[in-house]
DNA sequence: AACAGGTGTTACACATGTAAAACATTTCTC
DNA sequence: GAGAAATGTTTTACATGTGTAACACCTGTT
């Protein structure tokens, strides 16, 4: 069994204090680990599309609700402000990948729609992008996975009621 | 059982387009939320001492260490670029938490020390936060988390082969 | 002595969040 | 009903934190 990182830190901790529970930090920074080093992973391919990472969760938000959404709720739906998603709409407009139309009732309200070539770009790399996750993780195999899938989601679960306060 | 948000954005997807394999998804996708919120609920009582998390690691890299460490250590040790490194350690060294020596042999190498206020700091400060971890983690118990943190490690090593290169 | 390589800092660009502003709508009050 | 106040939506202004790349400096080697 080989250590990993955060095994390593958690063994220097003990070494320095002995008292410490360490228990919380072997779970939360694997997952924070986890996280940082599957986001640099998933960065690689939708650099080479020339998106970052937060322009593509826009582009597949509006993709995969399936209907036209207002920046208010691309916010929400992305767990950014909505000033972040202001200025991510204005390049991907000036780039011709969303459109927007403005409500006929509420004309404070804008609502965004992929382009035809918005639609194109994110169903030819959104197979690119999973395929390439597939192989970052193939590491493990398909019943580790579900099982981890599963127990995050648990913990998913009592997060979101713990801290998130859940969204819509 | 409840659906995550991670569940519910898949079964989007699925609507949409079937063919999508999207298992990769689920279980990425659960990392990086446990993750984000996690790291939100981290920072709370870190603000409280006035610091930001990427300050509080660099803190804890020295003190867990127990050894003076360069710049250049301190960056690898934290995942961060030398610059950002560089900038953190001025303000930690204007609030007089860290301090410097420069080492005999080579000018151009600094050795970076926790003041004794730095290192009171760290030591009334992680064990809160660590209880504060808990807290957090509260709604699964001993058996689960423990589970769920033997269950990361094996994709941590397996992640950091493929992708981290490793450290030191 | 020149140079190849390593170490830390600075300059710059950029993405993000908070808070304020700009604008539209709805509701309340008289 | 008309005007005022409250509410809602989006954008803009500003501050901040980060990484890349250039820079300055130092060492050891040839």
């Amino acid at each position: 069994m080989t250590d990993d990182i955060v095994a390593s830190v958690v063994r220097q901790w003990q070494a320095v204090n002995p008292e410490l529970d360490t228990g919380p930090m072997e779970l939360i920074g694997r997952i924070n680990r986890c996280a940082a080093l599957l986001q640099q992973a998933e960065d690689a391919p939708l650099r080479a599309a020339g998106l970052t990472r937060a322009e593509f969760d826009l582009l597949g938000a509006v993709r995969r609700t399936d209907r036209e959404l207002t920046p208010g709720e691309l916010a929400r739906e992305t767990f950014s402000s909505g000033a972040a998603v202001t200025k991510r709409l204005r390049v991907l407009q000036e780039r011709g990948l969303v459109d927007r139309r403005s409500d006929d009732r509420d004309r404070r309200v804008n609502h965004i729609r992929l382009t035809g070539q918005g639609r194109e770009l994110v169903d030819t790399l959104l197979p690119r992008q999973l395929a390439y996750e597939r192989a970052v993780l193939s590491g493990l195999d398909e019943q580790s996975r579900t099982r981890l899938s599963a127990q995050l989601s648990e913990l998913l679960v009592q997060l979101e009621g713990r801290i998130g306060g859940g969204r819509r």
